[in-house]
DNA sequence: TATGAATGAGATTTCATTCAT
DNA sequence: CATGAATGAAATCTCATTCAT
């Protein structure tokens, strides 16, 4: 067998694994004679159980990192004073989002609900985190425009995980990609309605 | 050691263990050597792992599952005309749930985050899906007030899951009751709102 | 199979498993099926791999130890100053070492060369560094007779080696007790006539 | 890569792996990838694990007994009724044994510690031998003087591996050549020393 | 002259569970 | 009321070795 189909099976296995059984009860055992190989190939190929874990969802990871991160990026060199340029941008990253996740469907869900035990088990906490510090810098801008008042930093933690369950809701309730989409604009939406609403407080002790 | 001293401290060391390794990773041995008993005494007391785990946690979902039919029962004899009257409707069971989630702390850290594996990892499921039936309820009596307006069942399901998250991001976010209650008032104001705004859609194919 | 029944014979199974092939390749596999029982017996009698080997050898070392220094603390006690009560005192220690390590025949040879890997690979360093204390100590009182003396330090150490490389020796070529007795007197002998000779050097840089 | 080049690194590599891990769990893969190299190397220029390690080790062996059996061949020629010179003798080997073990240092280390489970074993053992016959031909050209003596032959045997056992002491110890020398010449005059005084015994049943 | 893929047998360890007492 | 002994199945991982290319 040649290098890449051994491997590629190997990950596909996984893959189905980790979705049914999350990493910690996944059973290497299961996804190497699946794939019709012996547990040894596991370790030939990658490094342990975690190595393999890595090789079923590094690829998205970095796909979602690069995407928000130049998203961002983007962000800082436009003008924040305008309410619709804001949504419209929100718009935009949603589709982004959407295909994104919809691209890699299992991984996706494999990352946001099976990856307890392993080395990837805070990837969804560390993309809130990204959230939660572009969130606070658009909240602090806005905040400048409403003297007595100051940014809400339990809203806005809450508001950020809020953001991201959206899309786990997504996933794991809509399985077709057009819908989703549908489904996520209003929630979108809402989502920046409630930001402009909520995510300042009273300016006092 | 008579028979409730020694099923309570299993119970007690059971959720101890529970919480900080969940379900599924949570050790029998670990759990009955704190106890000072051995394995044994868990086959005993209850009928196996899964029944220990039962007893840590069925009290208090029989008290939330209370606490929630009952307040929804309360409701249907009321009127739901004015909105004025939900919103307070929501502050006082807010201020219940937190009462009760604070009451107990472990085991709803336990059931919202260490289930995975047991027979009840389904409960926080099951929560919102009572949630859904109610919010369903409420949102049909709101949308005989619009013509051309019918319930968007996607958002209903999914607001029904923010309000369950909410709680569950609050116990796991802030440990200090009086604080939560602070912070769950305008989470519940903006759930109400974000509800009348968007659990409607146009009543079209 | 009663409490002291299976353990006394894992006990013993282990014994013979690691006198054959040291404890790093020893099976619990074959400890285990040659008792009688499955793997997981030692861990329900013992800690792990290293627990059973510490049953299998601890009680011998305790032995030991008790037996170096009892009877070093008794020397402390006594006039050092005659040459022939030392070497009388080197006598009744050798037949208490010899009936010592020929009641504990197989343990003593597992510590001498079977323990790699083992938490207990440094027992023979240990004792070699007790007598080399011990050593010292008769060392320093026997070079103030000779000014311009002092004790070679690498002398020092080397002989303590030596002296315990004795026993060593003896056990895996003289399996006989009492044979073993007649060896190791004259080697006892010569040890003392050559820590005499060769234990000082000339105080020089 | 050339053949020796490949060839030279393995060796390298592997004795770096075996003085740290020892034969038996010095691990091929971690030895080839050092080398730039995969396991299947190892099968293509030697024969198996063995094998490399015999080419790690052989040519020092060689070495070794190349001095030994032509140093005591030598001895035959001459006249050994004289003290003084058999004194002489030993000073000139321990120089070259010095020499020798100090030039091979790391392979020296591997032969006397770290070869179990390999099929050499027992180099040491074959050496001590070979020691141990040229001291019993001494022994006996001595014992000639001494008409009621007879060779001791458990001390003959125990004289040899200390004799042994004082170049590995000294190769674990000090690590420095000149230094080394040094401690090994008042070690060979004591050895010469207690041959005299103990080597032989009545000659009585 | 090597590689790269893969095996297969082994290792230790963990664990829920059973059951006679 | 509970223990203590033991199982049996599974887990991850390591490794020397083989062999087609």
């Amino acid at each position: 067998m040649s290098d890449n189909e051994s491997k590629a099976k190997l990950i596909e296995c996984a893959k189905k694994e980790f979705l049914e059984k999350g990493f910690a009860k996944a059973s290497l055992r299961k996804i190497t004679s699946d794939a019709g190989l012996t547990t040894g190939a596991v370790y030939f190929f990658f490094r342990d159980k975690n190595g393999l874990f890595g090789a079923v969802v590094e690829e998205a990871i970095e796909g979602l990192k690069k995407l928000l991160t130049e998203h961002y990026a983007d962000d800082m060199e436009e003008d924040f004073s305008e309410y619709v340029h804001v949504t419209g941008d929100h718009d935009e990253l949603a589709k982004k989002l959407v295909d994104l996740i919809y691209d890699n469907y299992d991984v996706m869900m494999i990352l946001f609900d099976k990856a307890h035990g392993s080395e990837y088990e805070n990837v969804v906490d560390s993309v809130i985190a990204l959230l939660e510090s572009e969130n606070l810098k658009t909240a602090e801008k806005y905040a400048k425009a409403f003297p007595g008042k100051r940014v809400n930093k339990y809203m806005l933690h809450y508001l950020s995980h809020v953001q991201v369950d959206a899309f786990e809701h997504l996933l794991s309730h809509e399985s077709n990609r057009e819908r989703a989409l549908e489904h996520i604009k209003p929630v979108m939406d809402m989502f920046i309605t409630t930001f402009m609403n909520y995510i300042l407080e009273d300016d006092e002790v």
